[in-house]
RNA sequence: UGUGAGGUAGAGCAGUGGUAGCUCGUCGGGCUCAUAACCCGAAGGUCAGAGGUUCGAAUCCUCUCCUCGCUACCA
């Protein structure tokens, strides 16, 4: 740590067409913040930066939708985030957000110093068009009809289906999702940053410099550039966003991920003069927390800029989290499968640092992770109730009771080493506490922060002042020298646990009746924070158990927002039907009764199974895309039509001699079309 | 399709070659200052599966299965 002088911690920018929920915080904002209360209590420089991410397309959809401005829109949630996070007590030196003038001023100073140092590749190419909506479509935004498994709901860059990746050119009958308007090809002038050229940079930088970082982001940043990078686009065809600050670039604004990174330079621009310090001196250490959607952007785009801009500093870890689950579903915000942070903090008043406990010790630093209501109550009552509070309860009490609630003096006549031992134990504690904040493995931290807890209470039922306060005149000093550590401890808790939990220390504060300066991290380890003599207040609990019913409501509540999906998507109306064919065109049709009498999965193939069909005259082999709706068990047995003169064709290496007739609605469901009773195989159909 | 991360006790996790561990939950005991809280103890695991390397594998190699992500114009 001797290397760095200053701290600069980012946040990811939150979208601000949405509200945020628990998966946000655990992903981001609470490593960021405990990291950060850690940094701040051990004196440290540093500056905690954020804001809301207002440009980019959903929001100018969202606006047109509901018929509002997108101004209106990221006002909306700009204020509903900002409460939100620091309603959960997260400490942002700053929160700003990108529709700021400074941001707009230095995003595009930014893009300018890069296109005037000749960076960037100007190229011209054909984009789909609303003309009714009068936008350019990302292809996101444009639906039709999958080609490879008729999915009329498939959207112009994949199938979610059938998971094919697609471009909007394979789709069938594409349709705006803005308008419903066919889109019309249309030509585009951007401005494209050669990724390429930094392949060599940011192998060296990256790969050979910060095998230290967590594996799920350096694999995932080894696999970008492993495969190679491409050129991509810095602007988009855009009204809303900051303007290309080039003469010929109406109608064109940067690329949201351009600008957004950006907006943490913005935000310490605007928060200090000396912003430059943070960001352009090399004693300084950037550390953005994101969650692993954004790994490409920070790990590889973002740095890429920097480097190509010059005279900036680069991060020296992007500790990415990964994804919350919640009652075992993943979150979803368009079906409303999500706790959010401003219902909870109206809910559950008072107590934002059970969730900030909770989601800390079950955050998704490795892998995904499940957040359930049952679980958090028993993190409270068992953990957090049990024995962190309850130690600090039953010291108070005690204290009140057998010292007449003042600070007994430590008679180190008496002293045993059992006393010795929890002070090594504390220390021992506290050294693993930092080494793990100092690695980004919070979990582990605040896992020994509880431990510490433990620690009490293991001593406090050691040392059974209750028991010797049967004879206290004698036993005065032994039960003094108790109470003395467990007093001591509790301030010690207060620090510890003052990063992950700073409403809770600040209550330990008040009890005790010492200034929040106290909470300095230097101070954690010494058995002199609180002095002899003084007067403690009345014993308060700091956590209360929470009961089944308050679980139950917050479970049914989860329950009952859920948005069903709307069933097959915008159900089209059904195909127009072909245009006339004769007789003729369709006797060549052989069509064919048969049993299928063995089916398996193709491997490598999802939609695949392989079957063998009985056509009465001889077995054929049939390769056919239902599996996403029959398994292979459930249909031996079965009766099909089958196209018996379909000329052969290989799928996945094997010859498919045929073809099963299958019945699709619009939601794209598949069933067969077989007879109405057993008919014999090989009977013809027409 | 390729690729990244993950798969260890009922749950959540640690463990990178040497007797499988921690927390919660469960069960038994103790204590009574404390919020049915605390403390002690026990049960519970063919470490996803198969094969291989090794004196020895959760750990290294190969293959397979499962979950989640990425695959470049969603942010």
């Amino acid at each position: 740590m001797a290397k760095f002088n200053r701290y600069l911690i980012t946040a990811a920018l939150p979208y601000a067409n949405g509200p945020v929920h628990i998966g946000h915080l655990a992903g981001c904002y609470l490593p960021a913040d405990i990291y950060v209360r850690y940094l701040r209590a051990k004196k440290a420089d540093v500056k905690f930066i954020g804001g809301t991410d207002e440009h980019g397309v959903p929001i100018l959809i969202k606006a047109l939708k509901e018929g509002v401005t997108p101004q209106d829109i990221v006002d909306k949630y700009h204020k509903i985030i900002s409460e939100s996070l620091s309603d959960m007590g997260i400490s942002f030196d700053i929160f700003s957000r990108t529709t700021k003038q400074i941001h707009h001023e230095t995003a595009a100073a930014f893009f300018k110093k890069m296109y005037d140092d000749g960076l960037f590749e100007e190229k011209e190419t054909e984009q789909f068009y609303d003309e009714v909506a009068k936008v350019f479509l990302a292809d996101r935004y444009i639906v039709g009809t999958c080609p490879k498994c008729g999915n009329p709901g498939a959207y112009g860059d994949q199938c979610e289906r059938c998971g094919t990746s697609l471009s909007p050119d394979d789709l069938i009958s594409p349709r705006s999702t803005l308008s419903d308007a066919v889109p019309v090809k249309k030509k585009t002038k951007h401005w494209y940053m050669p990724l390429q050229n930094y392949e060599p940079f940011l192998k060296e930088w990256l790969l050979e410099g910060h095998k230290e970082w967590k594996n799920n982001v350096y694999g995932q940043c080894k696999s970008w550039l492993d495969s190679g990078l491409q050129s991509r686009a810095m602007t988009r065809d855009s009204e809303w966003g900051i303007k290309v600050p080039l003469p010929d670039a109406e109608g064109k604004v940067l690329y949201v991920w351009f600008d957004a990174p950006i907006g943490y330079i913005s935000a310490t621009k605007e928060l200090t003069p000396h912003w430059e310090d943070y960001w352009c001196k090399e004693d300084t250490k950037l550390v953005h927390f994101i969650g692993k959607d954004n790994i490409v952007f920070h790990c590889i785009i973002f740095p890429s800029m920097l480097k190509a801009h010059g005279g900036f500093v680069l991060p020296e870890n992007v500790p990415a989290n990964e994804f919350l689950n919640i009652e075992g579903d993943k979150i979803s915000t368009s079906r409303n499968w999500a706790v959010w942070v401003h219902d909870y903090v109206k809910d559950f008043p008072g107590q934002e640092d059970i969730m900030r406990y909770v989601l800390c010790a079950t955050a998704p630093e490795t892998k995904d992770n499940d957040f359930s209501w049952k679980d958090f109550q028993q993190r409270n009552n068992s953990e957090l109730t049990a024995i962190y509070s309850n130690f600090v309860y039953r010291t108070m009490v005690l204290v009140h009771k057998y010292c007449n609630g003042k600070v007994p003096p430590f008679h180190m006549d008496v002293k045993d080493e059992v006393d010795d031992k929890l002070l090594s134990d504390l220390l021992e504690s506290k050294k693993k506490i930092e080494d793990a904040l100092e690695n980004y493995r919070f979990r582990e931290a605040l896992a020994e922060v509880i431990n510490v807890a433990r620690l009490g209470n293991v001593f406090l039922q050691g040392k059974a002042p209750w028991t010797l306060a049967k004879m206290q005149e004698e036993n005065q000093k032994l039960i003094d020298n108790c109470l003395h550590l467990c007093l001591q401890l509790t301030a010690n808790l207060a620090i510890l646990s003052n990063p992950f939990m700073p409403g809770t220390s600040k209550k330990i504060c008040h009890m005790l009746k010492v200034v929040d300066r106290m909470l300095e991290w230097e101070n954690a380890g010494s058995l002199k924070l609180v002095n002899t003599g003084y007067p403690m207040r009345e014993p308060q609990y700091l956590f209360t158990n929470i009961e089944d019913d308050k679980i139950q409501e917050q479970v049914e509540k989860l329950h009952a927002g859920l948005v069903k999906p709307v069933e097959a998507a915008p159900a089209p109306e059904a195909a127009p039907v072909k245009e006339d064919i004769q007789y003729d065109d369709f006797a060549k049709l052989d069509l064919r009764v048969g049993t299928i009498i063995e089916a398996e999965k193709v491997k490598k193939a999802d939609k695949l199974l392989k079957l063998l069909v009985d056509i009465g005259t001889e077995k054929r082999t049939v390769v056919s895309g239902i599996a996403l709706h029959y398994s292979p068990e459930e249909i031996i047995g079965k009766q099909v039509t089958l196209v018996a003169n379909l000329a052969p064709r290989k799928m996945k290496g094997i010859d498919s001699q045929g073809m099963i007739l299958m019945a699709e609605d619009a939601g794209g469901k598949l069933v067969f079309v077989n007879p109405d009773v057993q008919t014999a195989p090989g009977s013809e159909v027409r």
